[in-house]
DNA sequence: CGCATTCTTGACCCACTTCAAGTCACGTGG
DNA sequence: CCACGTGACTTGAAGTGGGTCAAGAATGCG
C-alpha cells in the first residue's frame, strides 16, 4: 500500500461504466480545455465514459483499431510497443492531466502501441467520431493536442539518440530521472517513483537486462544514491544521478 | 556522377531563389495537395520560394526558429539529431514529395532536429504564418499533413524498438533495407540506394560504429549479397537481407 | 599529382549479456 | 496465523559481441 489514489475523489470508486453526472471541476485547467468555458465543458464529459483501470490492465493494444481517445485523470500509464520476436519495450509514460491514444489526431485507424496501467488508473474517453467534433468545435483543444503530440515526438527522438549514443548506465540513470521528473513526489529520504516500477521495466525502457539494472541499483545505492525495495525506488541524491546521466 | 539530379526538368537550374514561376505539375498529384483545383494550387505555389540545396548542405538546424515549412521536390534529406556529447544520429529520411520542417503543425517554434541535403536538392517553403492558411483553406491539406506525421511517428518508433532489442547486423540490415526501399531503383545488378551514403551515415542510424558497418558490408559482399564501393551500395540479394533482419 | 576522405582489416579487450543458483517479499488459502 | 507458491530481486562466473586502437590502402577531387 506505498500507492495511493490519488486526487480525484469523486471518482474513487470501484464502478467500472460511469453514468453518473462527472464533475466539471475534473477538466478545467487541463491544457485542451483551459479555453473552454463551464457549457461546453459540461457537453464533454456528457459524451465521455469514465472507467477505472487495475495495475496492470491494458488498455489499449497495439495494431488494434482505434476506437476511442482517452484522458488520463488519475493513475500512471507505461506506452508498450512489443516485437514480433516478443521483447517489448517502453516507449514513454503518461501521467494524469494527459489525452492518450490519439490515433485520430494523425490519421490513423489503428493504435500504434499498447497502454497499460502502470498503477490503478482511472480514465475518459470517447468515440473516435467526436474526434471531429472537438477540434472544430471546441476553440483550442486542437491546438494543445497537437501540442502535446509535438513534445511526445520530442521525447522519443530524445530517448532515440541516447539509446544510440550512451551506454547502459547513463541511459538507465536517464530512464530513472525521466520517472521521477514526471511523477516524483518528495519523502523523508528524497524523491520516489509515484507507481510501483519493477527492475524488469526499467530494462525495458533502456534496452537491457533486469540483470544489469539490479547490479547498477544495488551499487548507486552502496553509494548513497537511491534507495530501493521490490518494484519501488527513491532517489535520495538526484544531483549524483544527474552527473551520472550526462557526464 | 553516379547520382543524376531527376525529374523536375523545370527546376534543375542553379539560380538560388526563384521567382519566376513555379509549374503547376509540381504539386498535382502529392497527397496534401491532391485534393485541391489549378487555381488553388496556383495561389499556393505563388506564396511559395524555390531553392536548390548542395549534397551537405544544412537546410535547417535542430533548435533554430522554425520560421519556415517546406516540401521537397527532389533529391534526398537526412534528418539529424546531435548530442551534447557531439554524437549525432540520423532520425530518419525524407523522399521527394514529402513534407518537411512542419514543426508548426506541432505548434513547436523550434525545428527539433536538423535536415541535410543527402544529395543535390530542390526544396519549396514557405513561412510558417501561412500554414494556418492553409489548413484552413484548402481541403485535406492538413489532414494529409497529420497523416505524413503520424506514419513518420510510427517509423521512429519502430527504430527505436528495433535500437533496444536487435543486435548490430539486424540493425544494419534493416537500415539498409529501409533506405532501398524509400530510394532504391534497379539496376542491372541489384536494386542501389538513390543518393551517396557512406558507412559513417549507416552507422549514424544504427547507433555503432563505421569499423563494424564496414566490416558487415564486405562480410555480405563476399557472401554476394550486396556490392559496395565508395559511397554507394546496391543490394544484389534482398531477400537475403531480409532474412538477416527479422530472424 | 597530391591531398583529404572514405574504406578496410587485424588485434585486443571490456562492458554487458547469459547462465545459474539462490534469497527475499508478499498474497493466498488451509 | 503459518505454510506455501510465485514473482521480484540479487549476485557470482563465464563468454562474447562489437567497440577501440592502429595502420594502411583505395578513391576521387581540386
Amino acid at each position: 500500500m506505498v500507492y495511493e489514489p490519488g486526487a480525484n475523489i469523486a471518482l474513487s470508486q470501484t464502478s467500472e461504466t460511469f453514468v453518473a453526472k462527472l464533475d466539471e471541476s475534473l477538466l478545467t485547467g487541463l491544457p485542451p480545455f483551459s479555453r473552454l468555458n463551464r457549457e461546453q465543458i459540461r457537453e464533454i464529459l456528457d459524451h465521455a465514459t469514465s472507467r477505472r483501470y487495475d495495475e496492470g490492465t491494458t488498455i489499449f493494444r497495439e495494431g488494434h483499431d482505434a476506437e476511442r481517445f482517452y484522458l488520463l485523470l488519475d493513475g500512471y500509464l507505461r506506452v508498450v510497443r512489443t516485437t514480433p520476436g516478443g521483447d517489448q519495450i517502453i516507449v514513454l509514460h503518461i501521467a494524469p492531466g494527459q489525452l492518450f491514444g490519439i490515433a485520430p489526431a494523425l490519421q490513423r485507424d489503428t493504435y500504434p502501441a499498447s497502454a497499460i496501467a502502470a498503477a490503478e488508473s482511472i480514465a475518459l474517453s470517447w468515440p473516435v467520431r467526436l474526434w471531429a467534433d472537438f477540434t472544430a468545435s471546441y476553440e483550442g483543444f486542437a491546438t494543445e493536442s497537437y501540442k502535446t503530440l509535438g513534445t511526445r515526438l520530442g521525447q522519443i527522438q530524445e530517448t532515440l539518440t541516447e539509446m544510440a549514443t550512451q551506454a547502459v548506465e547513463k541511459r538507465v540513470a536517464s530512464a530513472v530521472l525521466r520517472l521521477v521528473n514526471q511523477s516524483g513526489r518528495k519523502t523523508g529520504e528524497g524523491i520516489e517513483i509515484a507507481f510501483p516500477v519493477t527492475r524488469q521495466n526499467i530494462s525495458d525502457m533502456t534496452g537491457t537486462t533486469l540483470h544489469t539494472v539490479s547490479r547498477l541499483l544495488s551499487a548507486w545505492e552502496k553509494s548513497g544514491i537511491v534507495r530501493s525495495t521490490r518494484k519501488h525506488v527513491v532517489v535520495t541524491d538526484p544531483h549524483r544521478l544527474v552527473l551520472l546521466s550526462d557526464v
